[in-house]
RNA sequence: GGUCCGAUAGCUCAGUCGGUAGAGCAAAUGGCUUUUAACCAUUGGGUCCCUGGUUCGAGUCCAGGUCGGAUCACCA
């Protein structure tokens, strides 16, 4: 076995060693320089976090009077020094304050700022003191030298942690004045770009912490920053979740790996389990566990969870992505979509406050949805065409799908193409199934779920026939499914919903890839030709 | 998988007709020390993705490959 030397893996570089040597010494003021903890203050009520000072009521009064008495000033001009006093004492009246966080600056004189991820806080040091250094003991002694020595040792990126008073500065920006300075961690390489972040999308997806921390320490951004991105993307997950739960949906969890991939029209992963001795399959779609439990009696279901599809890398397509599938006893197609517009409209307004965004230039209004026939859908697009059964929905994919830019469900999907949904009982050969398009993309796709264990079996011998014929991607026969049906499975609607296709939308990203922390990827190759076996 | 585009310093990017490898940020050294992306001066830093070819000479031209991006096909 080849074991990577650790040069091999932090290549030394003029800015590796010059961190390193600095390290080296920090150690020498300090003693061991990855101390275990450090414990911030609670002067905002809970854990002082950076965010959590920077939006502290009484700081954020300071600096709004402060930018006001600023307005009244002429260039360069100081605010009067009693104003200032009269701020500053009823900023020290809130007590010492004990914050941590990475440096979003070099430490080139006084002021650095700190950042949590998410906001900035500036903290000052001067080297007249009081000044004290933190050794890794938690003891600390007032020692300027030392102190602004373990300063200037700082680098762009390092972490520490301050305890010291606050104050405003002339500029009007309200500032830990630092009284003890605790060396956390050293950055053993150089920050990214701090106007530009990381442009490289490889290197975005790939080093996805790289990114983070470019996102946070860049200067100005156009739309979203990477963190924004995910907290927006837990927003929206959280708004689902919410509004299941308060619809009376149990969240549950099913099989990953399953021995059949079905559920879904897809190639599935392969793998082994060795002490069984069986093939499994990474599941492409929990659609048929969870209607066993609705069998069971669990009348509103909902997993939200990954499926994994063998299948090409595109911008709306990644080999795992999250689905949210659920289920409700007693409703049908119609009722599903109604369902749908409100808890996309609740989760949409909770993610980003409103119920129109922008997307890609467009506007799009999650307050309207519209219903089509497919054959409606055809007709409009592509008028001249001659449409059957055979062909409407190649038709639709060519001519339709790209123009559905409002939220826009398409019903009326032929039934030979719809094998776990029920008909319609005003044509047979029409599914009660519908698929809602945004943008021109698929995000979800429910019908009214076929219950009759016998015409469900029928089905299934149809997509194996299709199988048998070449159709890679055609259902496999359940027979446990079956099995299940015939217990009775009541009257139920179900959906699946796309939700790495919905957080694009809700974020501005045209990639997929933009709105999952780690992407697949191929793996990383050395450039060099040595590499073998 | 097809087509098009790209890869140069830690990061962001220039590099003209084929003729000694460039800038900004970051880093080092010195100065400054209430500053708001970039204070001043000086210095160091390169497998120009890989392999091969053409040429006196290749970051640049050609061929093959690797990785990525866009797009088409399939899928959600």
């Amino acid at each position: 076995m080849q074991i990577p030397q650790f040069e091999e893996i932090i290549t030394p570089t003029d800015q590796t060693e010059a961190r390193k040597a600095s390290l080296e010494a920090i150690s020498e003021l300090v003693g061991n320089a990855y101390p275990n903890k450090f414990v911030r203050s609670t002067v905002t009520g809970t854990d002082d976090t950076i965010t959590a000072l920077k939006s502290f009521a009484p700081i954020v009064a300071v600096e709004n009077e402060m930018a006001e008495i600023k307005a009244g000033l002429s260039e360069g001009e100081r605010p009067p020094t009693e104003i200032k006093d009269a701020m500053n004492e009823r900023l020290r009246a809130l007590g010492t304050v004990r914050i941590a966080g990475r440096l979003t600056t070099p430490t080139r004189g006084n002021f650095v700022h700190l950042t949590d991820g998410i906001s900035k806080f500036q903290v000052y040091c001067n080297k007249k003191g009081p000044l004290a250094l933190v050794l890794n003991d938690g003891s600390d002694t007032l020692d300027e030298e030392n102190g602004w020595k373990a300063w200037q040792l700082l680098d762009h990126g390092d972490f520490i942690g301050v305890e010291g008073y606050l104050f405003v500065t002339n500029t009007g920006e309200v500032s830990v004045h630092v009284e003890k300075l605790q060396f956390l961690v050293k950055a053993m390489r150089s920050m990214p770009d701090k106007m530009h972040g990381i442009a490289d999308a490889e290197l975005r997806q790939r080093q996805r912490y790289y990114d983070l921390i470019g996102s946070s320490l860049q200067v100005e951004h156009d739309g979203l920053t990477t963190r924004e991105v995910f907290e927006r993307r837990a927003k929206l997950i959280a708004g689902l979740r919410r509004y299941l739960e308060d619809h009376g949906y149990i969240e549950v969890e099913t099989p990953m790996l399953t021995p059949k991939a079905t559920g879904a029209a897809a190639k599935p992963f392969k793998t082994h389990h060795n002490a069984l001795d069986i093939d499994l399959y990474a599941r492409i779609a929990p659609e048929l566990y969870l209607k066993r439990l609705v069998v069971g009696g669990f009348e509103k279901v909902y997993e939200l969870n990954r499926n994994f599809r063998n299948e090409g890398i595109s911008y709306k397509h990644n080999p795992e992505f999250t689905m949210l599938e659920f289920y409700c006893a007693y409703m049908d197609v119609n009722g599903m979509m109604n369902f749908c517009e409100e808890l996309m409209r609740e989760s949409v307004q909770k993610a980003t406050g409103g119920l129109k965004v922008t997307y890609e230039g467009n506007e799009i209004d999650f307050a309207r949805f519209e219903r089509v026939t497919m054959k409606d859908a055809v007709a409009k697009y592509a008028p001249n065409l001659a449409v059957d059964d055979t062909n409407i929905v190649a038709a639709f994919d060519e001519h339709v799908e790209q123009n559905l830019i409002q939220p826009t469900f398409i019903i009326d999907y032929p039934k030979s193409i719809s094998p776990l949904s029920k008909a319609d009982p005003r044509d047979p050969q029409v599914a009660e199934r519908f698929e809602l398009f945004i943008n021109g993309m698929e995000v979800a796709n429910g019908f009214s779920e076929l219950n009759d264990p016998k015409e469900q079996y029928e089905r299934f011998v149809d997509q194996m026939v299709q199988r048998e014929g070449g159709d890679e991607e055609a259902m496999v026969l359940d027979e446990d499914y079956i099995r299940a049906l015939s217990y009775g499975m009541p009257p139920a609607a179900g959906i699946g919903i796309g939700v790495d296709r919905l957080v694009m939308l809700v974020t501005n990203k045209h990639s997929i890839r933009d709105v999952i922390l780690f992407p697949h990827m191929r793996p990383e190759r050395k450039g060099t030709s040595e590499e073998d076996n």
